[in-house]
DNA sequence: TATGAATGAGCCTTCATTCAT
DNA sequence: CATGAATGAAGGCTCATTCAT
């Protein structure tokens, strides 16, 4: 019986959450009504009310909900890559793909994040200090085991992160220009390539080739 | 009579313009109202209809107000400095500093810049691509003179300006941690000091010891 | 079977009625949401319209067992006494204590009768009459019986019942200067030793000698 | 120009708390909306905000409105009265005669008040009790001159308004029965002649017949 | 030019009521 | 009988914009 609501109020919460996700990444929060949020999830206006307090409390689990998506994604790619710095490519790929994949919900982010409250706002920078914490584990390793010369893991992390969501902050600059997979080739060059040791060049060449096979 | 009249009018459009920078980068565009503009700007709510078209309007000036600030700060530096490197290192420097002194606005720009219609959106990207020039022909002229490994120009130009607006996007991830000066350094060296050749390093280290001394 | 329902079904009312009566004494009628008077009854909210038309029949059956309440409990306290000054004094203070232990309920009436339909307002009116004419039968018998001076019933009847609902009303104007036993024994005063006649003075002096010893 | 700005603010105020008074009589406070007020005031809704707070100070000023008449139109009528007793009766009648044309309005402010703010409540309460000291200064006088027995002013003041304050009250158990002057006049007798010293009642009689004549 | 009173469209939110289970 | 998820009409309030002065 309660399985089967919270059940059911978990998909009504998706559903709103989803078309939010939708109207607020195309339109914005400000220009989304409630109305709009009702109709695309095809509930009542009243009825996001009983899900959530008020229209911020939808942005707050939207924005939570896109932020999710993203550690959810890059995360588990990683797991079981004992080499920290394939494991760096994988993370580095997956976070632009997922970018990519979500131009506007990127922009969201950085958009949005200001119109929340305070105590919310904390908690979605904890959510996105999750994806950065992939990163510094990667490269914590790599720099560990002589990969990558010594760097600044909290300022390199964001190097990381920033270069994914440039792609979409910026995306009128690149998009005609080139593809996502040059981009993305650039990235390893100027963010992985540029900072090996001998070592870690090593390596790096041996994982191209196998992956050129 | 004429030039007089431009002058005033160019002072009453400055002083609503400024003033909505200053409660557009601390509330928001949308929480912000045309009252509290025009009573920050010490004018009636009717005047600004005067200067501008709509709200909308007065944020593409406002917009446009902040990048044109960013850009005449930055390129008058390199004026006559011949030496493209120290050019590098100063716009560098720059766009860094004016971003810490400009957090909010900075953000602002990330904020509202959908908000804009797609010909004042086009008009601030190519305000914005003004400051991309700048540190494209310091980049141009270190990759020529061979002080700099071969780069591409369009992605490295937004490596060095999103690290410094990184500064203030994420600028909670960083104010405990590290002093302005100290993510300045690194960022040289994570975006300069990585890509120079022998000659550069020679040249580089040369502009630090002058520095120093 | 359909007694025991019956018997249900009456409970039901009662706890309803019960709980709405305290939520729209404290808060007021419209400040009361079914949602509230559901939580408080501890039923659902849809059964409450299994009980009642809509949220006025609520109010209706809430008035109505308030002034159910008056009269039940003053009424019978003068079954059987035959000095009819004896019975109007025990009236005059079965009505005070009651509004002094219901000041909010009293309160509540003058408050929501107007939210009423017509014909429910007019059955109100009935059961408040019904009070009235406790009071009536009391001074009747006290003038028929040359206690006191003859009096126009119908207003002197309201002078009785609207001492008592003073206390509620203006509770806040006499609160922090009188204690119940005092305005009680004004009320006495002002309401019945004032037109005694000399024979109901006598009788009225040594029934309070009696009730002294 | 500043006054004339005050006028017209003052008027449209006015305007506004005039239809409020007419539409919360008849209505209530809850089924009026603020198109109503808007409407009857003949002004829009947006501008009832530049001119108050919300609904509930709408709500504050109309019932100030309705105290202020009450008080401005009782007291003045007692100026250069010296006559006590006469000065008891005028303020009585005033009262009364008060209640009558406004019957409406004096039950809405029993239905009401408990609808306002602490602090706006307490200020309708000073007002209310302006009313009341007009009634304790005669009363004072009377009882000084010896006019009337000593009697508890406090309570007593308020006998005299809930005395004219129940024709509007409970105005359906009066008004098929009893024309205005009859009610006045039995009010004389309950709460002036009952208690008038032998010196008082002949002064009463001579005003009485003084009246007649 | 400059003002600020006035407008009214539109939004968020509440809540009485219904109905499938 | 009983539930509570769902509805949607309605209301309070805001604020960009206009316009008479």
């Amino acid at each position: 019986m309660k399985a089967r609501s919270a059940k059911r109020s978990e998909k009504r919460r998706d559903q709103i959450v989803q078309a939010a996700v939708r109207l607020f990444s195309e339109q914005g929060y400000y220009q989304t009504t409630m109305e709009d949020i009702a109709k695309a999830a095809d509930v009542s206006k009243g009825l996001i009310y009983l899900y959530f307090k008020d229209k911020n409390d939808v942005l707050f689990y939207t924005l939570r909900f896109v932020l999710d998506m993203y550690e959810s994604d890059v995360a588990p790619a990683l797991v079981g890559k004992h080499n920290p710095l394939a494991a760096l490519r994988i993370a580095l790929y997956g976070l632009c793909r997922l970018t990519n994949e979500h131009v506007q919900e990127t922009v969201l982010a950085y958009r949005s994040s200001k119109d929340l409250s305070k105590r919310q706002r904390l908690e979605i920078k904890i959510r996105e200090s999750k994806i950065g914490r992939v990163f510094r584990g990667c490269l914590e390793a790599c720099i560990h085991e002589r990969l990558m010369l010594p760097l600044n893991l909290d300022i390199m992390v964001y190097q990381y992160i920033m270069f994914c969501h440039t792609w979409a902050l910026k995306n009128w600059a690149f998009r005609d220009k080139y593809a996502f997979d040059e981009y993305l080739a650039e990235g390893e060059r100027i963010l992985i390539s540029a900072f090996l040791t001998p070592k870690g060049r090593k390596v790096f060449e041996s994982q191209r080739a196998l992956a050129a096979a």
